[in-house]
DNA sequence: TGACATGGCTAACATCGTTAGCCATAATGG
DNA sequence: CCATTATGGCTAACGATGTTAGCCATGTCA
């Protein structure tokens, strides 16, 4: 669960680390119950059951209702991708400073893999699709990915690194691994490579260019709303 | 585009290289323009717009009458992702292929993250959410896979370097990535440590187990109905 | 020629997000 | 103390979506 705001035991920041983000804007008592209700309903239902109608039911009103908290659903996911975002944040910081068994690399690699299995649908739902980035609170989504760079180095190590653990935990939600796979081993795999990347300089490449690589001109995707404040 | 069943020069098979898998089967023509057209919209008007009004409004019919051709829009969505993976398979088995002025496996992530870009709204259909792996053809998958594999020499480290390559792929589609990230140097990154991780012998490693990582109990998904024959 | 399959059509339904507009109660201010 | 306003519920309804039921014209073929 998220401890919005509430300070944590201060934990002295290692070499590179961020701080905590300011909390998310205040939400209304009966905002917070939406979102939780929410919560409940995406994981232990699935995506699908998330409807106005059913959260609404949940709450024991009507779905209308609810257009007095919230400005749609947009919004609502919205709170549950912030929620998403500092938890992810919390487990990962965690990862850094608890005296895990492993290398600080490793470390975060399951502190992440665990985060994502025990809550899927949410991980989903934060994780797929366009990012309404200028809606989520200032500092947030720096302050959620810093860990990767704290234990790379390197912000494009980070960000491969980060991209590879979210590959490996999404393909393994949705069942994407021909079946019988071993995943334990293709993390294990995973891991190694980067393990033995992070140690070494970071331009022992020849400097190959992706030039040629572009997007489609102008391929849609679907429009999202911006954030509204609680109404 | 792709070309079904049409025989391809036949190039001589590299070491662990799988032949093309059996042509999907039969399409009636009708559905073959459904397909098409609903892959013009998808990728011109983005997921929003492929609606089965929409559709049927390009072929100059009105929805109901998709369901003579279709069983319905999952049935639809399998179809696409099925030309998806045909087309992916025939991207990434070229790049094993093709002179390119790299190491094969950077000409495999190269050629990858180019297919990805020129048909973004495809490739997300595609990958997202739980494959209906049954309703698949026979084979497709495993081909379409194939190359990582050709490329690494180990079924764990191939499905790491995949997952790697997707997760940078769908990061970049959604705009995940920090704004004024260099995300060549992302790719980079990747792929050297992979470059390495692939020259050295499989089990240089402790052997770490990832046993203390479990999904969460029975956390439920989308339902998805099972691929109906034409109608 | 008649039976049947093919492939269109309209009407309609359930479900979804969402809006309009009503009303009771609580809070507030002259 | 009462009037006014804000809060937060409600019902009715709308438009979009996927989908089904049932009708009918046309072509195929025994």
């Amino acid at each position: 669960m998220m401890t919005t705001g509430t300070a944590a035991p201060p934990a002295p920041l290692l070499p590179g680390e961020l701080d905590r983000p300011a909390a998310p804007p205040t939400r209304t008592k009966r905002v917070t119950e939406a979102v939780a209700a929410a919560r409940r309903i995406l994981e232990e239902e699935g995506p699908n059951a998330l409807t106005m109608r059913r959260l609404a039911d949940e709450m024991g009103i009507r779905a209308p209702s609810l257009y007095k908290h919230l400005s749609g659903k947009a919004d609502l996911e919205l709170l549950l991708i912030e929620d998403a975002l500092f938890d992810a944040g919390e487990a990962t910081h965690r990862a850094l400073h608890d005296p895990g068994p492993h290398s600080p690399l490793l470390n975060l690699l399951v502190a992440y893999r665990a985060f994502a299995m025990t809550r899927p649908n949410l991980y989903r739902l934060a994780t797929s699709g366009p990012l309404v980035r200028q809606s989520l609170p200032e500092g947030l989504e720096d302050w959620a990915g810093n860990p990767w760079f704290v234990v790379t180095g390197d912000s494009s190590l980070a960000q491969a690194l980060w991209s590879l653990a979210h590959g490996m935990v999404i393909l393994e939600l949705d069942d994407r691994y021909p079946p019988g796979s071993d995943l334990d081993a293709t993390w294990r795999a995973g891991a190694v490579a980067f393990e033995r990347g992070a140690a070494v300089s970071e331009r022992s490449v020849d400097e190959f260019v992706w030039s040629t690589v572009t997007r489609a001109p102008s391929s849609p995707q679907d429009p999202v709303a911006p954030r509204l404040s609680d109404g």
